[in-house]
DNA sequence: TTATATGCAACTATCAAAGTTGCATATACT
DNA sequence: AGTATATGCAACTTTGATAGTTGCATATAA
């Protein structure tokens, strides 16, 4: 059980930046967090059952450049080019998250476990 | 041949902002500029011999996340995370670029040039 | 020689992400 | 019950990157 406090400072941060990134994760049933005297943050599974995607899927910050829902081009020709341009980065997204699946949290804690 | 101003227009933007840009595919040789009375931009190859990755390495601004050049994690954890990372985004920003090599600015012209 | 174009530097504006502050709420311990 | 300690959340400020703007030097065709 480790408390917000204790997170940021071991990651140079302030509590409230990790308590909304650890928000999310809870949100996405990856953690769970007591609060008062003795609460903090926990796994809500075992390490081997939490992949890096399941991490990167909750915190909604993609790493791929995807095309926030905006307004459709006029031009044809930048048209065509988004299409194309979004059917590759679509792919590219599906990709990333299908190599992050193969890959537990428990793997990258060093010891093996 | 198109002056600064025309494409600035036609794209909705200032024509500073568009000198910057068709300044980089200048210095990767995608395009020429001339300077003067009917001055303006033209392509420096055929458009079928450019590719989307000729356009999306030219202008540096990495779709896929990099991790930019900083300081190494005292974190033994946060070592092995970035590690693990930033190999798959290796491969994902490699799978990206063959993927635009694929289609030429021709082919993106609707016209089938 | 003039009108028109790029090239470039310096400045401002805009927007998102990070960080901060304050306080309500929940909970263990005494 | 009362206190200390934790999360939850809203509102605000700071910071940094990108876009946009302005001004002027330089080059060139007419």
């Amino acid at each position: 059980m480790r408390t917000s406090a204790d997170i940021a400072e071991h990651a140079g941060t302030n509590p409230v930046v990790v308590r909304r990134v650890l928000g999310k994760l809870r949100q996405a049933g990856l953690l769970t967090s007591e609060k008062g005297h003795s609460g903090g943050w926990r796994l809500a599974r075992q390490p081997r059952d939490i992949t890096l995607a399941d991490v990167y899927l909750a915190l909604d910050e993609r790493m791929v450049a995807t095309d926030e829902a905006g307004d459709v081009p006029t031009c044809s020709v930048e048209h065509a080019l988004h299409e194309r341009v979004s059917e590759v980065l679509r792919e590219i997204e599906e990709n990333l998250v299908q190599k992050l699946r193969e890959t537990s949290i428990s793997e990258v804690r060093g010891g093996g476990l």
